[in-house]
DNA sequence: CTGAAAGCGCTTACAG
DNA sequence: CTGAAAGCGCTTACAG
């Protein structure tokens, strides 16, 4: 099973084409036989050309396939109509979800979308000033440590925004934002938990932008909050270094042991699905004996089995409205409207149950 | 809950900084005293440059914050550096991760990347022409129909590299392309699950690039050619129209149905996990009953109960080796070397096991 | 080692 | 309605 292909290097059978330079506008005038700003009017859809003379244009426009040049009408005009996304990841449910939000917004609004990764590998301050540099705005999808000391080194000349996280009590990110409402989304999962029964409800945390060190991600606090409403004392939460389902599988093994565990909250779908798999592997039965909800609503969630009851989150409105935003900055004229994606949701399917106190 | 947040539209709470305009070389020359385009040899790491001067220039450009314009440098340089990849999608785990591939690739070369997604919807010409208007290279991910015909109306003069779908016998993609070997790979999994003792395997598609009115897709005819070769006959392929696990559901219910059924290979692992589901629900365990292979080896596939037996392919590898087909098209002292993707790989789990034929 | 000129492919005033 | 000029922010020869 080692066959693989590729084109030849030298391309297709066929003589390669030689790669003739674009025609310009003034080719384009040379043909039809007028000046180049009269052909800059006729690609410009300017009224004040005569009709005659504008069907000349697009002839000769079609005879040389001639495309304006994206470089030189930016430089020109001033207008870039462009955008360029800073995330340190593009395959994560949230952020891919995010991503596609954004792409849709500028689409419409007729921007190009460039993304640009940020790695632990790469210098910062020199992957943000890149980014800049490119002259159109930049958005960033804050989820995380990296993505948020990215965010903190825009400089301030640059039209900016950002979807991040719930920003906690007070406080206020550097730049215009949009977020939802994770924080309530958690702690509302908890309390759902808690009211079926269960005496408390373990957390395995997503990384978050904030410092650890001094806070904790608006999931955990939601979490966390519940269950102090409840009067019930937090236990420690667990995970926190990762995404994946591999992390979820760590520490579900780690929770299985304990048979006091009989509800457990996951940051995301996919840690859900690790702790299910652990949980599986203990023979400890879900919903049976143990009930878990994830976070987000990836599209495979109510496939697995049990389904998984989570937390839907609009990551496609996010990225939207944050478009929206940095639109507002980069046309002056463009005002945007309060935020319209939809606010998290519980869905409940199969991996929780109510819980009956053993005797 | 329905607490929803975004930064108001005016900004964080201090007093918004005026966009002042960028800083240009000029500035900076005035600064140090030198003229512009002694600065542009300084940012341009020019040998011929006195250390003083140097020094001058530098400090110049650290307290004006310069950046030097990327637009203009790529219109006076003619050199662009960027990639625009045309995708019907984004979030398909062999879409995400054939971009990922290109993202690295392209990082590690200094190329920016644009993506720009192909809709039913939009004009397929227009489209493209936005994209080469851009001036850098054209990098089409051709698992789709769409994506193939955006693959078929990019200009020959702009430079563009394909990874595509494995080509019929004796057909050449359009352009330079590579690919993996599906058919040989579907083909081995069918061939699998034969050996295993099952007396037929069906078929649930996703959807191809070829057009299906005369052809199928290489994975589909992979799967064909084992069982002919076996001397079986092939039943009626299921699928088709679409890649997500409903589909999958959908076609797995009716496979549900019918006691022959015991073996299904699936065009993917969402689609799997759909098949997976449907099963579940009609009571026919697996691998009890019925053994499913998916394909991708998604993340998620090994840690669904049960884990899911599939076919491992390199879309990162895809993605950055025509990522180097494109590259020696833009640079032409650039020579790609042979293919680095790994083969497709059949990774065997949970969801297929040995049929013993019923008394 | 450093400066003055011309030009990349367009657009935006300004003339006529 | 159409053309000639100046300029966007850089780079690449060409001088000195």
């Amino acid at each position: 099973m080692d066959v693989t292909g590729q084109t030849p290097p030298d391309g297709p059978a066929d003589p390669a084409p030689e790669p003739r330079k674009a025609a310009s506008i003034r080719d384009v005038a040379h043909v039809a036989g007028v000046s180049y700003q009269t052909v800059s009017r006729v690609i410009n859809s300017h009224p004040n050309v005569r009709e005659e003379t504008r069907g000349r244009v697009e002839a000769a426009i079609e005879t040389l396939g001639f495309r304006r040049n994206a470089t030189a009408f930016a430089l020109a005009s001033g207008v870039t109509r462009s955008v360029t996304v800073l995330t340190s990841n593009t395959t994560l449910y949230g952020y891919a979800a995010t991503l596609q939000g954004l792409e849709e917004a500028a689409r419409a609004a007729g921007y190009a979308l460039g993304v640009k990764l940020l790695t632990p590998e790469d210098d910062l301050d020199r992957t943000v000033s890149a980014a800049a540099a490119t002259g159109g705005g930049l958005m960033v999808i804050g989820f995380d440590r990296l993505a948020a000391s990215a965010l903190d080194r825009v400089p301030e000349n640059v039209p900016c925004a950002a979807v991040v996280e719930a920003p906690s009590h007070g406080r206020t990110p550097p730049r215009p934002a949009v977020w939802a409402d994770d924080r309530e989304a958690a702690r509302a999962a908890t309390a759902h938990l808690l009211e079926l029964g269960h005496p408390t409800v373990h957390y395995v945390a997503i990384p978050t932008s904030v410092d650890t060190r001094h806070s904790e991600g608006p999931r955990a606090q939601g979490w966390r909050g519940a269950l102090e409403a409840a009067g019930v004392t937090p236990p420690e939460p667990h995970g926190g270094r990762g995404w994946d389902a591999r992390f979820g599988y760590d520490e579900g093994r780690r929770l299985a042991r304990d048979p006091g565990v009989t509800a457990i909250l996951c940051g995301n779908d996919d840690l859900a699905l690790g702790v299910l798999r652990a949980l599986h592997h203990a023979g400890r039965p879900v919903p049976g004996d143990v009930s878990v909800i994830g976070f987000d609503d990836a599209p495979h969630a109510g496939f697995v089995t049990p389904s998984l009851t989570t937390v839907r989150m609009d990551f496609q409105g996010l990225g939207r409205d944050a478009f929206a935003l940095l639109r507002g900055q980069l046309e002056n004229d463009h005002r945007p409207l309060a935020p319209t994606f939809a606010a998290p949701d519980l869905i409940l399917r199969e991996s929780t149950r109510g819980h009956a106190p053993r005797q």
